[in-house]
DNA sequence: GGCCGACCTGTGAG
DNA sequence: ACTCACAGGTCGG
């Protein structure tokens, strides 16, 4: 059954939340129309002018309420944003092509084997590798051809390195049989749950103890899942922002290293005061090739781009 | 403690 | 056609 919320483009863009990057199991299926897995069931936003409608299979009495938590609908966007356009003049820019970012609340263990994946590696092919880990190993939800993300005890054992070695995880294979066993063994939901209340170093310590975790995807996953929106995630892109735009004595730096990792972290979170991991997520958006020449205003990428797309249809 | 090369795989640029 | 670099990094030496 389609029901429906009212909210505008500006509280939420479904578009650059569901597909830039920070979940690997939404896909646009129209325009404006994405469907997705979380919480064990499959749904189908539609994001309209002034409001969204969702469906949830199966659907239960509390779909409304397990969305607003997903989408975190619960905060106050407009005001983040104005706090932090007004500690900062390249967030101020960026934020006018991004309007309406807000970070999912993730399901930590989904997020975290999802991250495991992301290692040296691009988004195209870690949203197929999740999908076939979710098909190998998740339960079908009855209704539909989809798959909930897999429980961690499904996930132990030999048999799933090699069966992910022979679906293409490469040397992330072992990373996830490892980890999924090391969360076990730590006590498994108890532990995750103690990471929600522990501070934000504490926990990222506790999670770089995970195989294929070091502190980039800690970050990612305190931010995401663990309600520890201070993390703020430093890669690639997120290094030459830095570089560019806030720390140019970085530029001689080749790599990241722990060092310049924790300075780039330092400087975000004095600089937005609260929820950097958060505010770092809409530069990062700017940064993403997926999403150049994008504006949320017009929810239009720019003629180049079209173009190319109309090339390979 | 910090730096460096290796690492699975797929894709786009040259 | 054929390298080659790079993709939301991590690990071991």
């Amino acid at each position: 059954m389609m029901r429906k919320f009212i909210c505008t483009r500006d509280q939420i863009n479904l578009k650059c939340v569901l597909l830039g990057g920070q979940c690997f199991r939404w896909k646009e299926i129209a325009p404006n129309e994405y469907a997705g897995v979380f919480a064990g069931g499959f749904w189908t936003l539609i994001q309209n002018d002034d409001h969204i409608v969702y469906k949830r299979v199966p659907s239960t009495d509390s779909d409304e309420e397990s969305l607003f938590n997903y989408l975190r609908m619960d905060e106050n966007l407009i005001e983040y944003y104005e706090k932090w356009s007004s500690s900062d003049p390249t967030f101020q820019k960026s934020a006018k092509k991004f309007k309406g970012i807000r970070m999912l609340r993730q399901e930590p263990v989904e997020n975290i084997l999802s991250f495991i994946c992301s290692s040296n590696n691009n988004i195209t092919r870690i949203s197929s590798m999740v999908e076939n880990m979710c098909s190998l190993y998740g339960e079908n939800i009855s209704g539909t051809p989809y798959f909930a993300f897999p429980n961690i005890e499904s996930l132990m054992g030999a048999k799933v390195e090699e069966e992910l070695k022979k679906a293409k995880f490469g040397y992330r294979a072992k990373f996830i049989r490892q980890t999924a066993e090391k969360i076990v063994q730590l006590g498994g939901n108890k532990w995750i749950d103690k990471l929600k209340i522990m501070d934000y170093i504490s926990a990222k310590k506790e999670l770089m103890l995970l195989p294929g975790v070091g502190p980039k995807v800690a970050d990612c996953i305190c931010l995401m899942s663990l309600e520890h929106l201070e993390a703020v995630p430093v890669d690639t892109h997120v290094f030459q922002i830095a570089c560019q735009n806030y720390l140019p004595h970085l530029k001689k730096y080749k790599t990241v290293t722990d060092r310049v990792y924790n300075e780039i972290g330092d400087y975000f979170r004095s600089l937005f005061k609260v929820n950097a991991g958060w505010a770092h997520t809409v530069l990062f958006l700017d940064d993403l090739k997926n999403f150049k020449g994008y504006d949320s205003n017009n929810d239009q990428m720019d003629s180049k781009i079209s173009s190319k797309r109309r090339k390979k249809c």
